[in-house]
DNA sequence: TAAGAAATAT
DNA sequence: TATATTTCTT
C-alpha cells in the first residue's frame, strides 16, 4: 500500500542519511580533537536516526519524512540543534573573543539609538574623546568578568583605550566598561588626585616593539571634562597653559606633553582655521557658543552636555542666550559678558593673530560666520572605531 | 624649561 | 581621517 511504500522510502532515506552521517563522522574523526562537539553531534544524530529506523512510531516518522533531514533534526535533535544554533551565531566576523559582548552591545546600542543620535551629532573631535582608562589591565578583567557593564556606553564614544594596537577587539571592551573608570576620575574631580597607571600588562613588550614611543593615551570624557574645567578656571584655552591645566586637573600620571597635545587639538578644533571657512557664508553653520570662557560650537556643547550628565557642564554657567557670532578667536571683548568673564586677556601671540581673526570676524559680521573644521568633519560619520 | 606648531605615527 | 605622540622652534 501507499503507507507501506512511504515507510519503506522513509527507512531508506534514513539509511542513506545515516550513511552520510557516518561518512561525515569519519571525516570529522580526523579532527576529533578540534571538533569534538561536531563529532558528538553527528554521533547523536546517527543514533537518533537509527532509533527512528528501528522504531515503529509511524506518525512520527511521517512527520520526519516530510522535511528531509532538517525536519528530523528539529524533531528529534532538539538539544543538538540548540547547541548548534549558538555556534552559528557566534560566527560574527569582527569579534575575536567578545562575540557575546558584542552582540549585547549592538542590542543595547540600538536601544540607545536616540541617545547616540546626539552623539552622532558630536561630529567634532569631542565625540572621539574617550574615557581614559587609568587601569587598563584591571579594567579589562572587569570587563571580562562583567560583560554587562560594557553595554552602558556603547553608544557614545564607544570609546576604547587603544593602549595596545593589537587589542583592537579589546579596545571596545575597555572603552565600554567605562563605568569602573568613571569612579576614579570622578573622584579626581572632587579634588582627589587620580593615579593613572600606564604600566599595564604587556606594555613593556610593546614599548620594546615600538621603541620609545609611548602608548597612545585616550582622553576619556571624564578626563576631558576635567580638562575643560581646568580650562575654564584658567580663562579658556587661549590663556591656559598645559602645565597649569595639568596641575588643575590633578591627574597623576598625566604628563605635560599629553595635556599640551590635547590642548593643541582642542584649540585646533575650537579655534576656527582661517582658510577653510573664510569665504563661505554658510548661514547654516552655527555660531560659537560661549561656554564659560570657552567658545564652542553649539553642537559640541550639546554633544558634550548630552553625553554626560548635563549638570556637569552646566556648571560652566553659560547663560543660555549667549551666542557669540564671532570668530573662534573672539575679540576678547566682543561681548560684554564675555569680557567680564574673561579673566585674563589673550596672549601676545594670540593678539597678534587678532588682526586676522578680526578680519575674519568682519567678514562674518552680520552674517553667521562659518563653521569649524569640526562641523565639516561631521560629515564623516565613521563612528565605528572610537579609536583614539 | 615650557609652550606652540608642525611632523609623524597609529 | 582623527587623534596622540614626537620633534622642532621660540
Amino acid at each position: 500500500m501507499d503507507f507501506t511504500d512511504k515507510m519503506q522510502r522513509l527507512k531508506m532515506g534514513f539509511r542513506d542519511y545515516i550513511q552520510a552521517l557516518e561518512e561525515e563522522r569519519c571525516k570529522i574523526q580526523v579532527f576529533s580533537k578540534e571538533l569534538p562537539l561536531s563529532l558528538e553531534l553527528i554521533t547523536q544524530a546517527i543514533e537518533a536516526c537509527r532509533q527512528q529506523v528501528s522504531g515503529t512510531t509511524t506518525e512520527y516518522n511521517l512527520n520526519v519524512q516530510s522535511s528531509e533531514c532538517s525536519g528530523q533534526t528539529t524533531s528529534m535533535e532538539g538539544p543538538v540543534l540548540e547547541e548548534f544554533i549558538p555556534i552559528k551565531k557566534r560566527a560574527s566576523p569582527d569579534c575575536d573573543d567578545e562575540d557575546e559582548q558584542h552582540s549585547h552591545k549592538s542590542k543595547v546600542s540600538k536601544d540607545n539609538n536616540n541617545k547616540s543620535n546626539s552623539d552622532k551629532k558630536k561630529s567634532d573631535w569631542l565625540r572621539s574623546v574617550q574615557l581614559w582608562n587609568p587601569h587598563p589591565s584591571a579594567e579589562e578583567d572587569v570587563t571580562r568578568k562583567v560583560p554587562v557593564m560594557e553595554v552602558k556606553r556603547s553608544g557614545s564614544g564607544g570609546a576604547f583605550q587603544p593602549f595596545h594596537k593589537e587589542e583592537k577587539a579589546g579596545k571596545a571592551r575597555e572603552s565600554l566598561s567605562k563605568a569602573p573608570t568613571l569612579t576614579p576620575v570622578a573622584a579626581a574631580a572632587s579634588s582627589t588626585a587620580v593615579t593613572v597607571n600606564r604600566d599595564n600588562a604587556g606594555s613593556s613588550k610593546k614599548e620594546e616593539k615600538d621603541g620609545d614611543r609611548k602608548q597612545r593615551r585616550c582622553w576619556s570624557q571624564e578626563l576631558h571634562k576635567l580638562f575643560l574645567q581646568a580650562l575654564k578656571e584658567l580663562g579658556g584655552a587661549d590663556s591656559a597653559t598645559p602645565k597649569q591645566i595639568r596641575e588643575l586637573m590633578k591627574v597623576d600620571g598625566l604628563t605635560n606633553d599629553e595635556v599640551k597635545s590635547h590642548l593643541q587639538k582642542y584649540r585646533l578644533h575650537t579655534r576656527r582655521p582661517s582658510s577653510v571657512n573664510h569665504n563661505n557664508a554658510n548661514p547654516q553653520t552655527a555660531p560659537f557658543v560661549l561656554v564659560g570662557n570657552i567658545f564652542v560650537q553649539p553642537q559640541e556643547y550639546a554633544a558634550v552636555a548630552t553625553s554626560r550628565s548635563s549638570a556637569e557642564l552646566t556648571t560652566v554657567a553659560t547663560p543660555p542666550g549667549i551666542y557669540a557670532p564671532v570668530a573662534t578667536h573672539p575679540p576678547a571683548f566682543s561681548h560684554p559678558l564675555a569680557a567680564s568673564i574673561k579673566k585674563s586677556p589673550f596672549k601676545k601671540v594670540e593678539l597678534s593673530e587678532h588682526s586676522h581673526s578680526e578680519e575674519r570676524a568682519n567678514h562674518s559680521e552680520g552674517a553667521v560666520h562659518s563653521n569649524s573644521p569640526a562641523s565639516s568633519s561631521s560629515t564623516h560619520t565613521t563612528t565605528t572605531s572610537p579609536g583614539c
